[in-house]
DNA sequence: AGATTATGTCAGTACTATTGACGTAATTTC
DNA sequence: GAAATTACGTCAATAGTACTGACATAATCT
């Protein structure tokens, strides 16, 4: 069962390099814009719910406002992300990505996807479920809400398209 | 299908966020002792590879070795790790934990471990192969030889107790 | 003997993150 | 309406992890 003293050294390991594999997919493509990871997580959050405030983004993140600036700073002056005035509360920032930024978010996820998708091939839906169950469980659970797993939990946010 | 424009988001989400709380529970126990990271890397895996040279540690973490001699250096000062001359190569160093460098080794992996089991703990064997299955595929294939999934592999290995 | 290998070390740099402090504008509260 | 709070931005100092390049030493191989 592979599991010595009770510790399952064997998904452990597993996660360990499973995620540094698909994290050195992007760093590549990231290298030649002069980004980093972060400039990634950045970038993928704003164009995933794209209209998110700098406050959501330092939430889902978990980093603080200090080391968002530089990493924001570059993804707006590059022209990757814009910020406009919240129409509600106008101390809010909204985040949206341009059209280049939507370009570059989608070159990062691609050989990411692929991976995925290289990973499951042989597997029908029901694997596909039980990984994103497994994923979800390790999650903390005061943290699952951040997540939008599909279009389902998608609905019950405000920030949608706009 | 949670899929837009055909990239696979849910679960490249789902990713980062089950690693960063994977991760988040040993850097608890890490700060007490100053240790980082790569610490705890450099520390599971001499703790699951014990005699590993330096060399094979390095392509292990696919890191460089003024990177690793900074971490190493620390857990030898610490009593964590412990150098042995290589017993055919004597350019060779071997590395084994000490007593100490268990305990720790294994603090670390129990959280980790328990959440890996409370993600699982509602099902059977077949998604525990399932995941597993998962975790490996999205290895890099030249990679795979590095990991020993179970006893299967393992004793085909060198280094085993010692 | 000379080349190669395994390891260690020094120097400089980059990226990501932290804490703490301070400033400004907008909103909320009393 | 004045005071407190909130959202965001920014300056400064520090830490952890990584990199490249260069050089040194001892041991092994050719």
């Amino acid at each position: 069962m592979s599991v010595e003293d009770g510790i399952d050294f064997a998904i452990i390991e597993l996660f360990f390099f499973a995620y540094r594999d698909f994290t050195s997919d992007p760093d590549q493509i990231l290298a030649d814009y002069g980004f980093g990871r972060a400039h990634h997580r950045v970038l993928h959050f704003v164009n995933r719910r794209p209209g998110l405030t700098v406050a959501e983004l330092l939430d889902v993140l978990k980093i603080t406002k200090q080391s968002l600036a530089r990493v924001l700073k570059q993804l707006i002056d590059t022209d990757h992300v814009v910020q406009l005035q919240g129409p509600r509360d106008r101390r809010q920032r909204e985040l949206y990505p341009t059209a280049k930024g939507r370009a570059l978010a989608l070159a990062l996820a691609r050989p990411q996807s692929r991976r995925i998708h290289a990973a499951l091939q042989d597997s029908g839906t029901t694997e596909r479920t039980m990984v994103e169950r497994f994923l979800e469980a390790m999650v903390n659970p005061e943290l699952r809400a951040q997540i939008d797993v599909g279009s389902a939990k998608m609905s019950g946010k405000s920030h949608g398209e706009h």
